[in-house]
DNA sequence: CCTAAATGTGAAACCGATTGCAAAAATGAA
DNA sequence: TTCATTTTTGCAATCGGTTTCACATTTAGG
C-alpha cells in the first residue's frame, strides 16, 4: 500500500536557508546565534526565510560540533512517587528557562538499570546529571557505581541529593535536621511527649539523618527516647500501617506520630482510625513531602513541603553553572517548610 | 581557584579504538552494528578496546548521519498525575526493550507550552512523537495545533491517544465504551438503578464518550435518565467533593456514583462519610484509572485499570513500527478491566 | 586623501558516526 | 597455477551545524 501524497519531506538545512538568502552558511548561523555582527539588511532577508520555511536547526549538528548535547539527564528512583514527579517538573521548567532539555530515566530501584542509564546518558554526550533516590541515597555507597559516577564526574557535572561518598559531585540537600526540628517543635508546643517515628530505612542516609536529629531534639528537651516508639519499615502506605500496629500495641500509646512520608502517613492514619481513635484529638499524624495526598485526606495531612520549585531550579541552576564553567559550592541547602493542618491541630479541623 | 586534576577527558571515537586496533574507522563502526562482515580476529581485537577504553558511540553523530536520533518525544499534561506517570514508566521500559530513548515533555494544559515543545521535538529530530491529554483530548481541535502536528506527521509518525481530528495521527485509545460497560453491569448486576456520574468536563472526547455511553446502557436497561444525576466538573479532588455535595441534595439521593478519575472519586466518598453515610451499603462509589490512590483510601476503591503495561508497549510499539517503515493500523483500542474492590462490594470490605 | 582600526563575509576544517564503492585479500574451482 | 568468486577492508563523501582565519569592505581619524 503505497502512499504517494505522504511523501517525507527532508528537513531543510541551513544551507537551503543561505542559498536563498544569497549568503554563506557561516552568516546564517551568525544570525542564528544572533551575537556576531551581520550587516542589518542581511540579517532581516535569513531571518525572514528561517520564518518562512520554520526552520529549526538540527540539535544533532549543534551537539556533535560542541561536543555535548544541551541535554540534562535525570535519574530519579520512581517518577510515580509523587515527590520525584514534582521535582522532575520543577526542572523541567526551570531549564527550559535555561535553554536546556531534560531526558528523564526511572532507576526503579534497580542497580543494573541504573547502571544502564548511565551507559544511556553517555551515549547522548548530555551536559550534566542529577540524580536523587536510588543508589545516591544509600549509607553505602556500592564500588561499582561509584566508580561509574566517577568516571562521568570526570567530563560532566553531576548533581545528586543524598549522599555519594568518594564522588566529586554536587550536592543540593533538604536541610533534613530543620525538618525535623520544625516537626518535633510543633508537636512539642502542643504539648506532646510521647513522640513516634513510623517508617523508613536506616541505611538509606535521609532517613538516617532525621532519626539522629530526633533524639537529639528529645535530648535537648529532656524528652526520655524510647526505642519502641521507633519503627523502621518502608516508605509505602503498608509500612505506616504495619508500624502504627505495632505502635498500638505499646505499654503507652504514642500521643503523636511522624511518618517518612506521606504514603506511610496515610497508613498510619487508617490504622488509627480503624481501631477508633480520633486524629488529632486521640493521635496526632505528620508526614514528609507535602504531596497532593496530604490535602486528599481526612483530617487533612500536617507535613513537611520540599519547597520544589526552589529546589528545582537549585538543583538545574547549580548543574547549569557547572557545565558553563561558573563557580557553584559543592554543597547547598534548601530550606523546608512546615505545612500545619489539621491532623495535628484540633481546632483547624473544622475545615 | 584551578583544579589541575580534574582535568576533563576527552571523549574517545571510534577513530581512537581504529588506529589502535590497525583498521579503519568503518570496521570499527561495523563491529558496532554488528551484522557487517568482519573478520573474527579483527572483531576480537576491536571488542576488546571498546571495552578496555568503556567506549559508546556518540549518539549526535550517529543520528546526524542518519538524520534522526533515536529518540520519542513523549507529550503529556502533566507528569504529576499518576495516570500519566504510569503510562510513562510502561513506554519506558517499551522504548529501551526496542532500543528507543524517550524525552518527556509536560503541556501543563498551556496550548504556548504544547507549541513550544513541538518545536524542541523538532530540533531534537526526534524519530516518534507520543501525545496524551492536553490539545489532543478537546473535543473541538485548536485549528493552528492541528496545522503544527500534521507538519510534523509529515516527517515523522504521531501516536495520540485522544482524538485529533483533521491530523494523520496513528490513535491507540482505551476502549471507554468498554469501561463504562464494565462499571455499569457491575453497578446494575449488584441491584444499583440510580447510578450518578461526577467530574469531568464535556469538551473532552474521553468524557464526552463515557456521558454517551452511560445514557446508552441506561436506556438498554429501560432506566430512566436523570440529568441531576450528571455533575460536570473538574478532575481532581474538589470537583468530587462538590459534585457529591450537589447529589445529595437530589430528591433521590443515588446509590452509586461514578467518578471521572480516582482523585474525583476520593473527593466523592469524602463528602459522603462526612455526611454520615456508609460506603458501599449506603452509596457504592468507583473511579477510573486504578492508580495507587485506589488501594490507599478506605474503604479500597472499585477502579477501570487501564492496563498500563499493555498500553505502554501498543504506543511505543505502534511508533516503532511506523518509523521502522512497517504496517500499522491506525487505529487501535486496549480493553480495560474492572478492578471491584470493597467501595462497591459490602462482602469484600472486610480486608 | 590616505592609512589604521573596526566591521562584515565566505571558504574550509571539524565534530563522530554511517555507508556506497572499489580495491585487496581470501577462497574455490578448473 | 590461474581465473573467477566471494569476503574483507579502507577511502572518501555525507549528515548539518559551528568556528577559525583570512580577506574584503567600511568607517574614522589625522
Amino acid at each position: 500500500m503505497d502512499t504517494p501524497s505522504v511523501m517525507k519531506a527532508r528537513n531543510i538545512t541551513i544551507y537551503d536557508i543561505a542559498r536563498e538568502a544569497g549568503v554563506s552558511a557561516a552568516t546564517v548561523s551568525r544570525v542564528l546565534t544572533n551575537n556576531a555582527n551581520v550587516r542589518p539588511e542581511k540579517r532581516q532577508k535569513v531571518q525572514a526565510l528561517i520564518e518562512k520555511y520554520n526552520f529549526k536547526p538540527n540539535a544533532l549538528a549543534k551537539g556533535l560540533s560542541d561536543t555535548r548535547s544541551k541535554i540534562i539527564g535525570i535519574m530519579v528512583a520512581d517518577v510515580r512517587n509523587p515527590f520525584y514527579a514534582e521535582i522532575f517538573v520543577a526542572c523541567e521548567l526551570a531549564a527550559e528557562s535555561a535553554g536546556y532539555t531534560v531526558l528523564l530515566c526511572n532507576s526503579l530501584g534497580e542497580t543494573s538499570r541504573e547502571q544502564k542509564q548511565l551507559e544511556l546518558f553517555h551515549e547522548q554526550r548530555i551536559s550534566a546529571m542529577i540524580q536523587l533516590g536510588g543508589r545516591v541515597d544509600d549509607l553505602v555507597s556500592d564500588a561499582d557505581y561509584v566508580e561509574a559516577v566517577n568516571q562521568l564526574t570526570n567530563n560532566i557535572p553531576v548533581v545528586v541529593s543524598g549522599k555519594l561518598d568518594g564522588t566529586l559531585c554536587y550536592q543540593v540537600e533538604i536541610d533534613s535536621m530543620k525538618a525535623m526540628d520544625l516537626l518535633m517543635e510543633h508537636l512539642i508546643d502542643l504539648g506532646h511527649r510521647r513522640i513516634a517515628l513510623a517508617g523508613g530505612r536506616l541505611d538509606v542516609s535521609s532517613s538516617f539523618q532525621k532519626l539522629q536529629r530526633y533524639k537529639q531534639i528529645l535530648k535537648n528537651y529532656r524528652i526520655d527516647f524510647r526505642p519502641e516508639y521507633v519503627i523502621e519499615g518502608g516508605y509505602d502506605y503498608q509500612a505506616g500501617h504495619e508500624a502504627m500496629e505495632r505502635l498500638l500495641k505499646c505499654d503507652e500509646i504514642p500521643t503523636a506520630v511522624i511518618a517518612i512520608n506521606d504514603y506511610t502517613a496515610l497508613g498510619v492514619m487508617n490504622s488509627i482510625q480503624e481501631h477508633g481513635y480520633r486524629i488529632p484529638q486521640d493521635i496526632a499524624v505528620a508526614g514528609y513531602d507535602n504531596t497532593q495526598i496530604a490535602t486528599l485526606v481526612h483530617p487533612h495531612l500536617t507535613s513537611i513541603d520540599y519547597q520544589y520549585e526552589t529546589f528545582g531550579k537549585m538543583l538545574v541552576g547549580t548543574a547549569v553553572t557547572a557545565v558553563e564553567g561558573g563557580e557553584v559550592s559543592r554543597i547547598q541547602l534548601v530550606t523546608p517548610k512546615l505545612m500545619i493542618r489539621a491532623s495535628t491541630m484540633p481546632e483547624e479541623s473544622a475545615d
